[in-house]
DNA sequence: CCGATGACAAGCA
DNA sequence: ATGCTTGCCATCG
C-alpha cells in the first residue's frame, strides 16, 4: 500500500522521467516504475499517465508503451490514431498499433539517468 | 464492502 | 512464438 506522500512522491519522479525521453525514443511503464523504484508497479505508471492530461507539449506520454512496444495508451489520445502520428512524425515506425524498430529506439531510463548524472 | 477492471509485466506450458 | 496465469494496486460500480 502506498501513502499519499509516496504517491505524491512517484507521481512526480513518473512526470520527471517522462519530461526526460529523448525526441524520438520511447520507453516502457515497466521501465519507467523500476527507475522511480517501484518495479512491480507498471499499471500505476499507466494510471499516473492517464491522469496527467496527455498533451505532448506538457509531457511526451505518447513516447511511453508497454513491454512489447504496443501503443496500449492510444486511447488517451483521442480516437484518430493521434498517438502513432506523434511517434511517426519522430521516426517512429509502427504496425497495427506496435513498434517495430522497438530495438533501435527503446530508452532505459536508469542507464540514461546514471550518464545525465555522470555528465553534468 | 467486494468483485471487476485496467495506458502492465514476467513466468510458464 | 502464442496463449494463459499470477502478481500489483488504485478506481469504479
Amino acid at each position: 500500500m502506498l501513502s499519499k506522500q509516496e504517491k505524491d512522491a512517484l507521481t512526480q519522479a513518473v512526470y520527471d522521467i517522462v519530461s526526460r525521453i529523448p525526441f524520438g525514443r520511447v520507453t516502457s511503464y515497466g521501465a519507467i516504475a523500476e527507475a522511480v523504484g517501484y518495479p512491480n508497479l507498471s499499471r500505476m505508471v499507466g494510471q499516473i499517465m492517464k491522469g496527467s492530461g496527455n498533451y505532448e507539449e506538457k509531457l511526451p506520454c505518447h513516447r511511453v508503451v508497454n513491454s512489447q512496444g504496443f501503443l496500449s495508451g492510444k486511447e488517451g489520445f483521442g480516437h484518430s490514431g493521434q498517438m502513432q502520428k506523434l511517434l511517426e512524425a519522430e521516426g517512429v515506425n509502427i504496425k497495427d498499433d506496435k513498434i517495430i524498430n522497438r530495438k533501435e529506439v527503446f530508452w532505459y531510463p536508469m542507464k540514461e539517468i546514471f550518464i545525465d548524472e555522470r555528465n553534468i
